[in-house]
DNA sequence: CGCTATAAATGGAACGTTCCAATAAATCAA
DNA sequence: TTGATTTATTGGAACGTTCCATTTATAGCG
């Protein structure tokens, strides 16, 4: 069945009886050809059952026709989504991203990222592993091939980056709280090695600084970015002296996380402690209460991250603006406003 | 700063000294050479920003590296986790697997596979998009690149599967409800295009059979594989003359689903209408109330898979057995007794 | 009819590796 | 010393494409 050499270029013509640049013409789809013997060559084409060698073509083309996604969590539905965006916009331009798992590990990253450069790809969208060091792409950069980061940025590095704008959104979840009654916040997980979290920390601390809430009226808790570091960040934040009553989370996990311990605890966000997060993931909505949260259309930034390549590509550019994209609040029932405050407001 | 054209096998040697082959033996870490030489050779390669071209070098050897997972929705978590086992085993192993999303489309499944193929792949894992033409893998047979099925398996194929024991994994949850003295019962979701769907369906029938739940007692609703299906069939089946008391889902997202109607309706899962779900996705335990449902362990199986495909590659076989992974039911809050026949036991 | 202009098809030299066969250098046995 | 053996290194021919420069066939025109 299977034959036993894989047929090439040289077989089809023999096939056809043709030369091989006649069915390296018809390949590529070239209207230099006769109609007729193009239809000839495509017989032949399929009776050999022939798969084109992309590897053999590149080595005298000058690009490939594939982009490598390197990202961070597959299993975070968030990336997922970014992933999803990005295909749409890619499969329109003829170019196929493959996708590569890092599971935040930056050994593992630079692994990938080795691998994808030996496959020739035509460039590389990736959102960072925490931890990866700044000349982690030195290399890639030296070989003239294009980068884009998503969702994250590197501390000091010139690659673009397409990024939802974290400060904006952290600002305004914390003015809502604010508005809501609240006047003792915490800000919950993440660290201080991810540039993102001192973006949004940094967009809480001036809604709190602008609003006038002074600094002893907040607590700030690192922690994991996930549902386990929310639930922790609860427990530390209710064992403070004087407990918050509202909390703006790092992202949607660890909100879900601190609604959790909330549950465990016999409490209910919303009516007894305001839960807000970040990316509104479509869990968000169908969370029990639906949680509050930053939305940054995913799939939007995806697809920009997408244009942004494909453009790099084209004009054989290393060099790209960052794209900052915009942010909104959706208000669900997780974010109550304070108890206290609320009967102040009616009296 | 970026060297003009990349640099090759040449340049180094032409740096180094020493002819095309030494370094091409070095870049093998053959122990033909002498160890200064190899370290000299190592140098100007650091010096040079090379990188290596693996498609002039696949054009020489028989196999790459690279192999594909081919994943039909990789924004269900499920797949994700299932992606992850995979990985993990393929590092070891020293291959590069490249994920690619068919978003459950049959034509970018196409797509995807030729672009795969093109580009040399090793084997290709597969979870095959919802309506995939039976031939659909006939030419990449042919070629004799090994391929195995995950999670679902096509209706006339001969390519290894592995996936869990569906069959097994129904019946074990419909006797479950059984037990709890339910006795109308439903299964929501999924259509018969689906092998899968015939498995777990088939499951639940032999179920009902074998503990005397007549056929009049059970109802069978098709619907998407989704939330938004669950919520359809749960507001389909309570609709009846006879309206069930429990029901066995297609998956997770159908019983997340159904329980959510079952909320808008103001009734409670598990009090008022038992839910099974099956995939046992890592959301199923932190749900409100925690979902019921058969653990499948995703990323056991994902392992397998990766398993069997390197034996695969190194026998030069396209043929392997299936794998069916055991299953458990995972019994949570979502599936408390019918309140009738509790009653009844009561008394 | 011969000549040019156009259209269609072709041969051959790359592209960057691998690997075999061959060479060169060093070591050893007698 | 000479030849045999081992150890390191090397040239060159593939591998399957693309694309430039040619060649060959077809048509157009006076």
């Amino acid at each position: 069945m299977a034959s036993r050499a894989k047929a090439t270029i040289l077989d089809i013509a023999r096939e056809a009886g043709v030369s091989k640049s006649t069915v390296s013409l018809v390949l590529q789809g070239s209207g230099l050809i006769r109609p007729e013997t193009a239809t000839k060559v495509r017989k032949a084409i399929e009776d050999v059952g022939y798969v084109y060698n992309r590897g053999a073509a590149n080595l005298r083309k000058a690009h490939s026709n594939v982009i490598g996604m390197v990202i961070n969590d597959l299993t975070n539905p968030f990336f997922a989504e970014l992933a999803v965006g990005m295909e749409r916009v890619f499969q329109a331009a003829g170019v196929v991203p493959f996708i590569a798992n890092t599971a935040e590990n930056p050994v593992r990253q630079e692994e990938v990222l080795k691998s994808l450069m030996e496959q020739g790809v035509a460039g590389l969208i990736v959102s960072p592993a925490r931890g990866t060091t700044p000349g982690a792409f030195r290399r890639i950069e030296a070989a003239g091939v294009p980068i884009v980061f998503t969702m994250r940025r590197l501390p000091e590095s010139r690659i673009p980056v397409i990024a939802p704008d974290n400060h904006r959104g952290a600002f305004i979840a914390t003015e809502h709280l604010i508005r809501k009654g609240h006047c003792r916040l915490a800000f919950f997980g993440g660290s201080s090695d991810l540039v993102v979290y001192h973006e949004r920390l940094g967009g809480f601390l001036e809604a709190c600084e602008t609003l006038g809430i002074p600094a002893s009226d907040r607590l700030i808790v690192e922690g994991e970015t996930g549902r386990k570091g929310g639930m922790a960040c609860l427990e530390t934040a209710l064992a403070a002296a004087q407990p918050p009553t509202a909390a703006l989370c790092f992202n949607d996990a660890v909100a879900f996380g601190a609604m959790l311990a909330l549950r465990k605890r016999g409490l209910e966000a919303g009516a007894d402690f305001a839960v807000v997060g970040f990316d509104d993931v479509a869990e968000a909505e169908h969370y029990s209460p639906a949680l509050t949260s930053v939305a940054v259309d995913t799939a939007g930034l995806g697809e920009r991250a997408a244009h942004v390549m494909l453009r790099m590509i084209q004009s054989r550019t290393t060099r790209a603006e960052d794209h900052i994209g915009a942010v909104s609040l959706v208000v669900r029932e997780s974010s109550g406003p304070d108890r206290n405050s609320q009967v102040g407001d009616a009296a």
